[in-house]
DNA sequence: TGGCTTATTGACCAAGCGTTAAATTAAATA
DNA sequence: TATTTAATTTAACGCTTGGTCAATAAGCCA
């Protein structure tokens, strides 16, 4: 079990001099350094060594933070809070817009919103522990979201029903969605990078979404032709 | 940051007499909780937590594995080696099943075999931390997988091209393949159980995995009547 | 300039960690 | 039963960890 702490490069303390800075954005300096060090080395990684990324002593994060779950429970609220578009949910409500390319533009908007490593990662870190972040994400995607998916593919198919999806037709949504997300989880998680060793999405990614979105779209019909 | 072994009903001691066994057999039942183990702490769970689990004291651990690292490695072979089944492969290479039946028994095949908590679990753990498994088993499915499915795909469209397959056309195949793990993830990562809270895979799931392996072929017919 | 506030640090603690070595004791062997 | 083997435990070491606290010094204001 070998301490990063050893890497020489890990800790780049550019100024061995004393700085003082205005607390306000010394401290959003060190959520921000926070959220890069715990996606990269999981929501246990020690505080010494993010202090020494930090290029202070770990102490100090005791004057800004009063224990270390309160600066994680600030890096959740900074990561995950407010991410959520508002828009989106009227994109979705949109009845001028055709299924396939509504979906194209909330998925490819969603992934450029959610797709970085930091995000991904701690929220896979998250699931593997506490499931702190990962519960109450996906109660608001069952809220907000996958309900307004399925209506407007019934819609799509010619359905006026209200009805709660069914098992099957939730596995459906499920996949389209996990298969976006999985994007990421290749890429940030399996280190697979898709060439292109950017943290944003690129262009480029907007024509794989849309393929995931025609598949979905494509085997919805293939169960309406078969039924 | 509590201790599990703070619980005192994660570590049942059922026998406080000193109970001899057969080395053979005593190893294997170590393996074995330590794949458990493992696969809900994560890859630097306790060792004093593990053998509290398993009912001894964790130096014994050391009298059948020179180190922690040494357990591990023992887990990861025991989880991740000797699963690939060669029939898999005679399967995809079969000239007389059409390629959506052939994908699906594939597919619900290798589902059964991998879509266990254990698997799954270390698997996103390997992933976050060093990769050791992560990127020697997605070398193999680089090497026995991906390419069968693509040379398939393209004699189930009418080619005969050779061609190494496009980074969309990989994409599609990653798409599929991702979509298949990430039920997988959605149970033993974010809990989301599926109803029924069994560990190994239903026949009900069957015709779930046929769904994504339809979406697949559909988008690709989707994509050839565009062109 | 001198004093005041407070950001920043170094030394320290108790608990937990992987690991080692010696002391025990259950079973196999004679 | 006496002896040997080795499975298992007890004890201990060195290091890391989250967290505390008193000492230091950087900037602000008089």
């Amino acid at each position: 079990m070998p301490s990063i702490r050893k890497n020489p490069s890990a800790q780049q303390a550019p100024a061995p001099v004393r700085r003082r800075m205005p607390p306000a954005e010394r401290e959003q300096q060190f959520v921000e350094g926070a959220i890069r060090f715990f996606s990269r080395h999981g929501l246990d990684g020690q505080l010494r060594d993010l202090a020494g990324e930090l290029g202070i002593t770990h102490t100090l994060l005791y004057h800004y933070f009063p224990t270390k779950q309160a600066l994680l429970e600030r890096v959740y609220k900074d990561l995950f809070e407010g991410r959520w578009r508002v828009e989106w949910e009227t994109l979705l409500d949109d009845q001028h817009i055709e299924l396939p390319e509504k979906l194209t533009q909330f998925y490819v908007s969603y992934a450029k919103a959610i797709l970085s490593p930091e995000w991904v990662r701690v929220f896979v870190y998250s699931g593997l522990s506490d499931r702190f972040i990962t519960d109450r994400y996906f109660a608001m995607l069952h809220e907000k979201l996958f309900p307004r998916i399925h209506r407007q593919t019934l819609k799509y198919l010619g359905s006026r029903s209200r009805k709660p999806p069914t098992e099957r037709e939730m596995e459906q949504i499920l996949g389209l969605h996990g298969s976006v997300f999985y994007m990421g989880m290749r890429r940030w998680v399996y280190g697979l990078g898709s060439n292109l060793e950017i943290s944003a999405l690129s262009e480029i990614d907007a024509i794989y979404i849309e393929d995931r979105v025609m598949a979905y779209v494509a085997s919805l019909q293939l169960k309406k032709a078969k039924t």
